[in-house]
DNA sequence: GTCTATAACCTGATAGAC
DNA sequence: GTCTATCAGGTTATAGAC
């Protein structure tokens, strides 16, 4: 039952967020009312927090380990962590927006829900891996910062503006599938411009 | 009067979004009460479309027009819609966040607003006058869907991760001003990477 | 035009019966 | 554990006095 509780609960703070999504919605996506809800998770907030948990850890990433690959080239390492957060994203199209959208609204939620998980320290990892072979001479030395927003920008991005795509380049599930699978072409071309030596 | 109450709700709306801003906080910050609030404004959304307006319209762009210059470089080109994107952004740093949260909770809202406004025709117009430069040769040809998601991924995600850069990467005003410089950089050079015939 | 008063509703949360 | 009943508080919106 918990289980239930969690998995409805999810679904929809994802689509609609925590703000627009209220616990009668949930209760009656479940099947039980209101109450009942308040019996699992006392509060919205609790309960807010353990969808949270577990959203972030789905994150923390194998992803991560691709970085450490240093014998493998920078465009086979990028395509590795691309197909991670793909397989994730199509699975869940509105959890970019999610995140993005709870980064706003309550920023220490998220961040501090990170680092009780070790999101931060695994992601300082790779990172610091990366600024390792910069001061090898063997990737470009670029600030970790612009790694970082490069390659999230552009993986996100997508995904931010499904709905728009949607109704402007009339883009449906088909079409945009086949997108992304070139856009993966256009990422790796990116990150290669900006940290291949040339 | 009426501008007043525009101006606040402008201010909030853009800050908290449409949900999480309520008619009594304009009120208060107008120094009115609710009811007054829905003498000039029938509704609330009523009232949010109004602002709406005035803020796609702010968005037009001459911008549009640096694309035009054939005459000018790529980097030029790239520099000047960035300047002009950077001060309005810098006025409001919260404005990526706001189109894109509204984007996603009623994108036909935005997207009427924009066609009332030829915002798309312009925007069409412009995209049309670099694909006749790929026709030419003088471009690579690359979709322009591609063309716009790599240039709005890469301008609008510091705005939209500015809550977590302030945390994370320990960023104040100061500093976010020099990195935004240093970023425009890297835009220009990720769009000459895309665009330019080698 | 701007106020007070109030309607009608929805929210999260709790108490208590079963 | 799950229900009914209810509370206190907030929301948009309107009616009517000044």
């Amino acid at each position: 039952m918990e289980n239930k509780i969690i998995n409805a609960a999810r679904a929809l703070f994802i689509e609609k967020g925590y703000a627009e999504t209220s616990m009668s919605e949930i209760a009656t996506r479940v099947g039980i009312n209101r109450p009942a809800l308040h019996y699992y998770f006392r509060t919205k907030d609790k309960m807010f927090q353990a969808v949270i948990g577990g959203i972030v850890s789905s994150i923390i990433p194998k992803v991560f380990d691709a970085l450490m690959h240093k014998e493998k080239s920078v465009a086979e390492r990028i395509g590795v962590v691309i197909d991670a957060y793909y397989e994730l994203f199509w699975e869940n199209p509105h959890l970019p927006m999610f995140l993005l959208r709870e980064l706003n609204r309550d920023a220490d939620l998220l961040i501090n829900s990170a680092k009780e998980l070790n999101v931060l320290e695994t992601m300082g990892k790779a990172l610091a891996s990366v600024q390792e072979e910069m001061d090898e001479g063997k990737l470009n030395k670029v600030s970790l910062q612009f790694v970082f927003y490069n390659f999230y920008s552009l993986l996100s991005f997508p995904f931010l503006t499904l709905n728009m795509a949607q109704k402007v380049f009339m883009n449906d599930q088909e079409h945009f599938r086949e997108m992304l699978s070139d856009w993966k072409q256009n990422i790796i071309a990116q990150m290669r411009n900006l940290l291949e030596v040339k």
